[in-house]
DNA sequence: GTGAAAGCGCTAACAA
DNA sequence: TTGTTAGCGCTTTCAC
């Protein structure tokens, strides 16, 4: 058994109080005498507080829970770390929920951070308004990360980058550096509508009117890369690919590779992300950055600051960057 | 403020603990009438029970800490993901720690998951003594996990690879296909000298003495393949490269292909993991698998059997395994 | 300067 | 079949 506050207190011929208030620093009317004896007696017999004893005190766990996909895509181990980075200087801990993007599961992880009195939650990647509904009714802080989720409800933080213009510009890049047949491959449109927008409105813009043939949408994922390639150049083929992530653009650099194009000389690939291996794809992909860090940390501070200090939940909109190698 | 079990007590008009029975399930001596009453209370008012009290009774708090160096280490999101299903599976929630490898921080680290009063910890590559000694005076069960310590601590549960055969299989597979001058990239020796060990017992059976010259150690990132193939190629070369990780192949396979060597007709490079990447390097990289994910699993299991039912804490071996691509 | 006592919300041994 | 009581370890009034 660990030892606790009051074998301290008995130890050194004091009540819990004092002890305490010593622990604590509100210690103003304490004898620097007393101060000493105790602080020796905690050193010497290895006191930590008891934070669940804490805890209960405080209605607080200096816990909080982050509900994401799954941590196996790479885009989300750098956001994690930026959360678990604040929430540590912040004195917060965190929890790891996977959902793999099911709404039941989803719903489940909710559940279990709610029972577990997690302080607030950082919740990335979901569309399901049914898991939001349960999540607003619990009165736990709710931040919102990497997307922009039509969420009217206050009381619920958002971190997210402007997707629509990410992708207006990856568009753009290829437009500038001479493409004119430009396709666009990522996931199904109604999980994610942003990135196609984006897409439309650079070519609107540049008075291209834009082919059923150059879009191909299904999953977040290489397959989906070499298929759209596949059905793309099936459709009469194109000299440039806006792709909705850089897992799509890898697909894509292949299918493209195994059917013999250049790249960047005959089709011009660009990605969406800037996941740790674009850089070491043949050729290295141009890509545009989410700061993935960044937003898990600032997720983090406006969670912590909230449940801390009461700072309201903000919504904050985080830049994208271009990041050119060379397959554009 | 939420609903209380007096506040269902009361209005219910009988005492808490008939509630804290109907709610724990103990509850054969209850008669229907009063079970029915209850429940529907329960659900009416929204009661949920604060886990925090329940945790300052039976001191245990359902979670598990898992310390790792970074979650953006490729290597590591698959087996966090096999720690998270299984933890949730039995109940369990997981908090991850992060420490760069870095003594101090790890540290840090177990003193915030104990002070926490987290039921065990899963703690990942972690050589340093220091903290292992640390960690072994707090009582919470812990499970090693990813390599080979010379711990001799029972009381701690290990799960494991074995790096040597598996590194001693990487040469072998070197050595069968026709190679004879094969360098070594790795680690640092201090750090890690089991896979060394591997490679020199391979080449000690296929009577191949070995030269200082084919051997490179630093750490286990893409610019060390890089830096040791420089090494390796300025010693005389060889005919093949047995990497500690794949980080380290993808390194050599580009230092390689950059100096104009084909692969894998001129040099051979097998790795080692068999992280999410490899498959889609150029060539796609033969390696030998380490089961992430089962790690994962076997550690949170192994830590959870513990904590609740007592098992005692084992050391136990799991199997790597030969994955051909076109690398060999 | 220091301490007694109440209570955070729950469980469990023991009575009734 | 149900209730009383005594804590789990800590913080915080309020009194001395």
């Amino acid at each position: 058994m660990p030892v606790t506050m009051k074998e301290i207190a008995d130890a050194a011929g004091v009540s819990k109080t004092t002890v305490s208030k010593i622990i604590n620093g509100t210690d103003n009317h304490i004898s620097e005498e007393t101060k000493r004896r105790i602080r020796k007696l905690i050193e010497e017999m290895g006191y930590v507080p008891n934070s669940v004893a804490r805890n209960l005190r405080s209605q607080r766990t200096g816990m909080i829970g982050f509900i994401l996909p799954d941590i196996t895509n790479p885009f989300f181990p750098m956001m994690a770390r930026g959360i678990e980075d604040k929430a540590k200087m912040l004195g917060y801990g965190v929890v790891m929920c996977n959902t793999d993007d099911n709404a039941e599961s989803e719903l489940q992880q909710l559940n279990f951070l709610t029972s577990k009195m997690i302080d607030g939650i950082i919740f990335i990647r979901s569309l399901r308004e049914s898991s939001m509904k349960r999540a607003l009714q619990s009165k736990v802080p709710i931040v919102i990360a990497d997307r922009d989720i039509k969420v009217a409800s206050d009381g619920i933080g958002q971190v997210f980058v402007d997707t629509v213009g990410g992708i207006q510009l990856a568009t753009n890049v290829l437009l500038n550096s001479g493409c004119r047949r430009i396709g666009f491959i990522s996931a199904q449109q109604d999980i994610e509508e942003n990135r196609f927008d984006g897409y439309r409105r650079a070519l609107a813009k540049a008075q291209i009117s834009f082919d059923e043939g150059w879009v191909y949408t299904d999953r977040y994922n290489v397959e989906t890369g070499r298929e759209g390639i596949k059905s793309i150049f099936r459709h009469g083929g194109a000299d440039g690919i806006v792709c909705g992530n850089d897992l799509i653009a890898f697909g894509a650099i292949q299918e493209l590779k195994d059917e013999g194009y250049q790249i960047p000389e005959e089709v011009k690939v660009i990605g969406f992300d800037n996941i740790y291996f674009s850089q070491y794809t043949e050729p290295p992909l141009t890509t545009i950055e989410q700061p993935a860090y960044e937003i898990g940390q600032c997720a983090a501070e406006m969670l912590i600051e909230n449940i801390l200090h009461g700072v309201p939940l903000g919504r904050k909109i985080l830049n994208y960057r271009l990041v050119s190698r060379k397959s554009v």
